[in-house]
DNA sequence: ATAGAGGTGTAGAGCGCTCTACTAATCGGT
DNA sequence: ACCGATTAGTAGAGCGCTCTACACCTCTAT
């Protein structure tokens, strides 16, 4: 910056104005300056930046799972939001792991980032409001009313009762659920879908699953092994869903002939030609936007904490 | 720090010297300090510490589309060795577009990493140069034989070879290649795929397309609105043939019945159950992994360039 | 002619650390 | 009783920026 602005002949100060656009610089002063900066191949150092403005224009994003494309989808949307904020995304992965999580939340806290983002917290809330005291915190896809951090989920009750009013629409009566265990969603889905049979005065048929593959088609077979098997199968999430669908594919059983299948979040998966699955939509990327609004929000001054709800919708397919 | 130096009284030499895990401190006076540290709340501010040492202990990542599974598995493999070096991972999409990856890049080099890492450079090897003398970079995915950095990629020739020789053992001779342009890997797998046809004495076709569901789609309407289809196609990568399988499945054609289709990288979706599509794997953990060591022992003097191919081996699947 | 306003530019003290060079204390070994 | 080596700790100058306070110049209105 120096060498700058010798070869300018102006001060550092100046250069450091031209850098960040300031409006308070000459035309004249400004094409010097900018002259001398890309012949001397010069870029200001951000961290140097960040250190005297107190502002690092970065927002750690922790991830439960960096394979599961519901948090890089949402992360993506984030990042999308960062940018046109000029703000930097930092990832960590919590490794499915609640020290994971933690360590990955750690190094945000010595990085100093403006703002944490957290995708899939295997924390409790009092955790999160520890740190969240210290730096804005957002919570996505799983719900809290907690007065310290902001969350951004999806209304979990109202797409299972979306899956089991279309079911039931459709005449089914024997419908079975395949739950994900403590996994982000699994256990609002699986008391909704419970509510929502009993409602209906329908027995609530439920397994245990998880969200992949594997655990929906061992799932299926203990299903299609009962007395009178469901007509109707709800899955955890899609993945798990996919996994239903092979198994009814290698007992030669029809979808949606023999047995109704319905997934959750919507992803790329359930689109594909010779899957097309009835799922509910997730706006994953819409989510991380909202995450970073909220955390704009909190950065401008906002201090009350805000949940924001976001309402899916089933999409049908066969 | 100086807070903490005061509390235990001791010089903000010496808390550094704790902070930074230093042998040269006694353990009493370590003890104080941690004591103190801990009463204070205080941790380490690791921006000013990269602006004093002048190592910032991260890692850029670009990558092509966070959306592509292949790039964020690949990810997940790097993050992981990138922990166990006690290094950060800062992750940027290119967001599929050469002006969106030159971006992400500058971002990097302003931040000073410690070295970058591209996941699929849509950028050409003169301008991957450009930066590359200035911070260790390594590409992931596209094969150079530059000197100035360093390449882990995927045998594309041995790997587009694998399916001409699968699809032609099956019988087919009209088969169809629906590139990825520019894109990761695209360029290499085109030019294999026509040389082994050509060897096979059969004729090579191929359309445009790109590394996604909606270019899949386009280039299979094409394709199939030939006066005589194809019977076979191969697709530029896993994602781009599930736009395939979505449009086959529109017009009502059976697969591999009607048409025999083939993708590349062996992501998640392959493998699901009613997608069942036949592949190239990658191993994509790997990929990340080998890229930080690489980016390691750059960091670690090394100064000459190599160039990693990895041998990738046919998923048959239905 | 003069004061006030607005527009440009500068000096210099930080931001929170690390690192080099140095001092002081302790330890065998002669 | 003295020496050099080792160990433990310190002072203070950076690292590359921003930010506050202030100086200077040119207008315009009195």
């Amino acid at each position: 910056m120096d060498d700058v602005a010798a070869k300018a002949g102006v001060s550092r100060a100046l250069v450091s104005l031209v850098m960040r656009d300031s409006p308070r610089v000459s035309d004249r002063s400004r094409e010097k300056v900018l002259a001398a900066a890309s012949e001397l191949g010069y870029r200001p150092n951000l961290w140097a930046r960040s250190l005297a403005s107190g502002q690092t224009h970065t927002v750690g994003v922790m991830l439960d799972d960096l394979h599961n494309p519901y948090f890089t989808e949402m992360t993506e949307g984030l990042a999308e939001a960062a940018a046109a904020a000029g703000m930097q995304v930092l990832v960590n992965s919590g490794w499915q792991r609640e020290s994971g999580q933690a360590k990955a939340i750690e190094s945000f806290l010595n990085l100093r980032t403006d703002g944490i983002v957290l995708g899939g917290p295997r924390l409790s809330a009092d955790v999160i409001e520890g740190f969240a005291s210290q730096v804005p915190t957002v919570s996505v896809s799983i719900y809290s009313r907690s007065d310290h951090f902001d969350t951004v989920s999806n209304d979990e009750i109202h797409g299972a009762n979306l899956i089991v009013d279309h079911l039931v629409d459709l005449g089914h009566e024997r419908i079975a659920h395949i739950d994900a265990g403590l996994a982000a969603g699994g256990p609002e889905r699986r008391s909704a879908f419970i509510d929502a049979m009993m409602r209906y005065g329908l027995a609530p048929i439920v397994v245990e699953g998880d969200f992949n593959d594997d655990a929906g088609q061992a799932a299926t077979a203990q299903l299609m092994s009962l007395r009178t098997p469901p007509t109707a199968i709800f899955a955890g999430n899609d993945l798990a869903a996919t996994g239903v669908l092979t198994h009814l594919n290698n007992i030669g059983a029809s979808v949606p002939g023999d047995v109704s299948v319905v997934g959750y979040d919507d992803t790329l998966l359930a689109g594909i030609g010779p899957v097309s699955l009835t799922t509910v939509h997730q706006p994953r990327q819409q989510l991380g936007r909202f995450a970073m609004e909220l955390l704009l929000e909190r950065l401008a001054g906002r201090s009350d904490a805000r949940h924001e709800l976001i309402e899916p919708r089933l999409v049908i397919r066969s």
